[in-house]
RNA sequence: GGCCCCAUCGUUUAGCGGCCUAGGACGGCGCCCUUUCACGGCGUUAACACGGGUUCGAAUCCCGUUGGGGUCACCA
């Protein structure tokens, strides 16, 4: 017999929906603890509801205000915005459970008053010893022994110098909820028990606090990750209870979402790069690109195509289509993803995100003059379409912002040169001369240079073009030639040319 | 071990009883384009974990098995 049918469940749909997004702030955040932020986001959005934004940092020894900085960070990056919380404000404030401690005293005080929390002195140690006694298997957990103390037995505990803990009485009946990604979920009677929401030093702790904030500023869908799932049935206990005491009339909806997996069959983990927001930012995603994938784990618009912008992951979003599947993180297909978005940007708003990379790697300084602005310009079209990552911007790009003489011949480079690069490179300077300043473009480079090496020296396009490329950026790989060329300008070509040739013969 | 969750190509996802001799994407492979690398284009590779049911009909519903994962804290 479930308890549910006297505890309603929230009903909220669209403008009443209310979903919060309450990372504890340990550490950097995680691509797992972002894809969470992800669909409450947009959920919020898509119903019309409001996104909540608060702060679980109950735990001193964890928590610290660098990690919520690089949270809130990482939230503006990707334009995830919020209605309540921190920096929003909102009627349900404070929004830090470090400001709460208040209301939580409160709310123990009408708990303890009716019964539903009660004094526990046992020990970790002592309910494993009393398992073991009882010859039940000691991760049995706690039996819930002591529900019924007595003053005398509690005084006894007392003087022997113990304060106890409080834990919640929870319903000795099955309990069951609808999971919005899973289905009907119900936990039998007895396989959860009586846990702790308040240790004997007066500092209450998440089980009992997140519930207690959800129910206070009125969430109607818990959207989390699936490792709290097993706790789900004691959260709806302690419901149960606030609703008992009035304060709050219903429990809310649960989704929990699948985990993001790394490599083999385990979590993200949080010493894993490949967890760490910032280091895909670092790497040149693109906030476009970095959501688009995050959607995908676990969700998709549709059947045919899966790069999308945020507005039409906003417009189809619903979190009964999320997949309970486990994700697993794959960087290629990020990457990818990543590379289409970036494939979308306008040109000068591609060529304005890459500066902040072509900075970081100094290549350049900000502000830029207006000679660099002009390369950037010129060089920008010709990235655009092969990168996948900004941060491929500087080894693209690095050679155009370098004086001739400060180019430095990459080894590989140098090492595919073919015997006769020499030759190359001296009937190229000589024919590139000839062309009037005035006329030095990409497409006079290309003919002049496919006239004296392709049909005049009879070379194949691989091997002739492959010395200048090397003279002219320094790598096997660079954007097309004749138009770095151009960029570069006549003299500044030529002396890259002259330059190669001298080394070679040196 | 108890309890809970999960199960479609290598990966991710479409599929919510007939449209499925299972679709897309990434990856891989091949070809084309081509001044390199990319981009782009074309093609190709490859999956319903297994066994029982239910049904005229099952990837889709039910049960079991197996395999993964999570959780059993006075951490969040």
């Amino acid at each position: 017999m479930s308890e549910t049918t006297a505890h309603p469940f929230s009903t909220a749909t669209g403008t009443d929906v209310r979903v919060r997004f309450c990372p504890s702030p340990t550490g950097t955040p995680h691509v797992g603890l972002i894809r969470t932020a992800l669909f409450n986001w947009a959920y919020a959005r898509h119903t019309g509801g409001k996104l909540i934004f608060r702060i679980e940092d109950t735990d001193a020894a964890r928590d610290s205000e660098e990690s919520f900085g690089q949270i809130v960070d990482g939230l503006r990056w990707l334009r995830l915005d919020w209605d309540e919380g921190v920096d929003a404000g909102g009627p349900h404030g404070p929004y830090r459970q470090s400001e709460r401690s208040g209301i939580y005293q409160d709310v123990i005080a009408k708990l303890t008053e009716s019964g539903h929390i009660y004094e526990s002195f046992a020990t970790g140690e002592e309910i494993e010893a009393r398992n073991v006694s009882l010859g039940r298997d000691p991760k049995m957990g706690y039996d819930n022994f002591e529900r019924d103390l007595t003053d005398e037995q509690k005084s006894v505990f007392r003087a022997e110098g113990r304060s106890p803990a409080l834990r919640l009485r929870v319903p000795d009946t099955d309990l069951s909820f609808d999971d919005l990604v899973r289905g009907e979920i119900t936990f039998p009677a007895g396989s959860f028990s009586d846990f702790v929401v308040v240790r004997p030093n007066g500092h209450p702790l998440y089980p009992f606090v997140n519930p207690v904030d959800d129910a206070l500023m009125g969430v109607t869908h818990v959207l989390r990750g699936e490792d709290l799932l097993s706790s789900t049935p004691r959260q709806i206990a302690l419901y149960h209870a606030l609703i008992d005491v009035g304060l709050t009339t219903f429990v809310p909806r649960f989704g929990h979402l699948p985990y993001v997996m790394g490599d083999g069959n385990k979590k993200l983990s949080k010493r894993d790069p490949e967890s760490n927001l910032f280091h895909h930012r670092d790497r040149g995603f693109i906030p476009e690109g970095l959501v688009n994938y995050l959607a995908l784990l676990g969700w998709s618009l549709t059947h045919d195509r899966d790069v999308f912008s945020i507005d039409e992951m906003v417009a189809a979003f619903d979190v009964v289509d999320v997949n309970p599947n486990p994700a697993r993180f794959d960087l290629k297909k990020a990457e990818s993803i990543n590379g289409d978005h970036i494939r979308l940007l306008d040109v000068g708003d591609f060529a304005e995100r890459v500066v902040p990379y072509l900075v970081a790697a100094g290549i350049v300084s900000e502000p830029l003059g207006a000679e660099e602005q002009g390369i950037l310009a010129a060089a920008a079209p010709l990235i655009q379409e092969r990168i996948a990552l900004l941060g491929e911007a500087p080894g693209m790009l690095g050679f155009l912002f370098v004086e001739s003489e400060e180019l430095v011949h990459e080894q590989d480079a140098l090492a595919s040169l073919p015997k006769n690069a020499g030759e190359i490179l001296t009937a190229s300077s000589a024919a590139l001369a000839n062309i009037p300043d005035a006329e030095w473009n990409h497409e006079r480079v290309h003919t002049t240079l496919t006239e004296t090496l392709i049909e005049g020296l009879e070379l194949k396009p691989r091997v002739a073009f492959g010395p200048l490329r090397v003279a002219v950026s320094g790598r096997k790989v660079s954007p097309p030639l004749f138009e770095s060329m151009e960029i570069l300008g006549k003299s500044e070509s030529l002396a890259r040319l002259e330059r190669l040739s001298v080394t070679l013969v040196a």
